[in-house]
DNA sequence: TAAGCGTGGTC
DNA sequence: TGACCAAGCTT
């Protein structure tokens, strides 16, 4: 199949409609373009956008000063953004690579936290690589362009590559994203102004594409946080692992501590759980193990939003 | 192949 | 409010 006619009708789309003003559209620096990409990992361009990509990038201007700081200081300009891996790999990459980003998808694919669609993304912003990009806009329309209910990871990649306009790799990419972020909707598609109408075998059933999954039940764990004083400094500890490793959390039971006065309860909902957090003044001899942090001082180091909303709870009770 | 990983926006 | 979703990656 020729997809010519749709790739002038995709380019003449980007001319118009696309989102050209996007700070990391304005440039071919592989190092600006990468950030973005991180932290556009599955979190919405607005997020990004007001609240996290200029602070970075006034922190770390280039990849060179991130080598150079800890892993500490990352995580801190990156707190509230979520997915935290993604602070501790920039941080390995930086080290691994600085003072220069490869932009070769090869190269770039090995390097810790970039994926082929990242890779891909990144030399294709940057030196304009004919290589196709499949994130969730290009999912969606590749499977509804196509009128597939299902598909593996390998044949999306294949029809990625057979409709990728190989002449304006660029134009065709950035444009193929945000034709899925403004018209291909997962809901309420708007079909009418979509440059790929013509030819796309979805077109009569869009929502039928691709065939909805099962949604999973979602567990409900509860814990108990212990507030830990001596005199103006409280007990905090550095978590390790996966979930929110390497951010300061307050010390923490399985069960209600016998010598604490229960203070409240804040629910917090994280994409696979519900968190119940049990706040308790703990009053024990025996302290748990932590650092002690000065009451002043929690606003320099990382920690996650549920430590956020327990501290603005905490303050608005005057118990810290 | 599927689960695990955060947070916030939207309807 | 709950369910779904967002410029995905690693194991």
């Amino acid at each position: 199949m020729n997809y010519s006619d749709i790739h002038t009708d995709i380019g003449t789309w980007y001319e118009r409609c696309g989102r050209h003003d996007l700070p990391w559209r304005k440039t071919d620096d592989p190092y600006l373009i990468y950030i973005s990409e991180m932290m556009l990992q599955q979190t919405q361009v607005k997020t990004v956008l007001e609240r996290f990509y200029f602070p970075f990038l006034d922190r770390f201007p280039t990849l060179k000063s991130i080598a150079e700081a800890t892993l500490d200081d990352v995580l801190h300009a990156w707190q509230g953004l979520g997915y935290y891996r993604r602070a501790r790999y920039i941080h390995e990459t930086a080290r691994i690579a600085a003072p220069r980003l490869p932009t070769d998808p090869g190269e770039l694919v090995r390097l810790p936290g970039i994926g082929k669609s990242t890779a891909h993304a990144i030399a294709a912003f940057s030196v304009h690589a004919p290589v196709p990009i499949l994130d969730a806009n290009v999912r969606r329309i590749l499977y509804r362009f196509f009128a597939r209910k299902k598909a593996t990871e390998k044949e999306l990649w294949q029809l990625a590559e057979t409709l990728l306009d190989r002449e304006n790799p660029y134009t065709y990419n950035q444009a193929m994203m945000d034709i899925g972020a403004t018209v291909c909707l997962p809901k309420n598609p708007d079909c009418d102004t979509c440059p790929l109408e013509r030819k796309c075998l979805g077109r009569s059933a869009p929502q039928d594409y691709p065939a909805p999954k099962r949604a999973k039940n979602r567990p409900v764990k509860r814990r108990c946080y212990l507030l830990v004083e001596n005199g103006a400094k409280i007990l905090m500890r550095k978590r390790k692992g996966d979930l929110l490793g390497g951010l300061w959390e307050l010390p923490s039971t399985e069960t209600a501590p016998k010598e604490g006065e229960k203070l409240f309860e804040i629910v917090h909902d994280y994409t696979h759980f519900r968190r119940i957090a049990e706040l308790y003044r703990y009053r024990g001899k025996k302290n748990p193990e932590g650092e002690w942090i000065d009451v002043k001082e929690l606003h320099s180091i990382a920690t996650s939003s549920l430590e956020k909303k327990i501290f603005a709870r905490l303050q608005k009770l005057t118990l810290l």
